[in-house]
DNA sequence: GTAACTGCAAACGCTTTGCACTCCC
DNA sequence: GGGAGTGCAAAGCGTTTGCAGTTAC
């Protein structure tokens, strides 16, 4: 997503555009591995050396509220920001933790498949499957 | 499961039989709810009123190792542990925050196909459902 | 100008750890 | 009897909160 369309979303919303949060925003937006608060933090730094872990946990929590991510938990009690809320699968290393999407074909066509004796309306799904990465193995 | 089969798994890991231990196995085995540590404490301390949380993390620790069960992490930081190490969905309520499993029919058929593409040995996997169970409706 | 936001640090909640005491085998 | 397990309390760790200072608008 790019800058203009996520300052829309904020001003929309009333909310300020503050150089955290957009850089915020945009760094979870355009990744695919679902990072945790402390990698975004890391990753921030570098270019914004006097962001903190307060505020980007704040900007994640109002991307949840604005439907820009879905929160993740894992076992190790972290929590991974996932920002394709469509329907896939998240591929999780067992043991670098790492994570990536995985979109089979039809995905929706089995998935309907499965829910079609299902009498609750669903409002969202998580989709995990466990393996050893190629770098793990 | 019967406490001789718990019994037997323990003793044949040199592990020793506790009534702690016992009742903790047996009741996490017997829900179909995944509870979180807390409610199985709750649950235990009626008939065990000694009985201590850190004894209850130990013993699920322990099942864990055994592959009695599998951890669920949840957004909100607290792990649920469940017994079903078979394929099978769980319908997780976004209010209360009860969760139950659904086994569609098919259902191992019905992966199998979503998965054929996929060039990755799986070691396990979780399929969440989130929706508003008739209490919270 | 002012209400919202940031950065810092303290608080919080769940889980893990350490240790003296207890109990299974 | 001895080593594994329990209960308690403290520590650990990711996340949330409160607040004084700062900034977007």
């Amino acid at each position: 997503m790019e800058s203009k369309e996520i300052i829309k979303i904020l001003r929309d919303r009333g909310l300020k555009v503050t150089v955290q949060r957009l850089a915020t925003c945009k760094y979870v937006l355009a990744r695919q591995d679902h990072p945790s608060a402390d990698q975004i933090y890391s990753a921030l730094k570098i270019d914004y050396p006097t962001i903190s872990l307060g505020t980007i946990y704040k900007t994640l929590s109002l991307m949840k509220d604005l439907h820009l991510v879905q929160e993740l938990g894992f076992k190790d009690g972290t929590i991974r920001y996932d920002p394709n809320l469509n329907l896939h699968i998240n591929l999780v290393c067992t043991s670098c933790g790492k994570i990536h999407d995985y979109k089979p074909e039809n995905i929706e066509v089995i998935w309907k498949k499965l829910l079609s004796n299902l009498h609750v309306k669903p409002e969202g799904q998580r989709v995990d499957i466990y393996y050893k990465c190629s770098d793990c193995l």
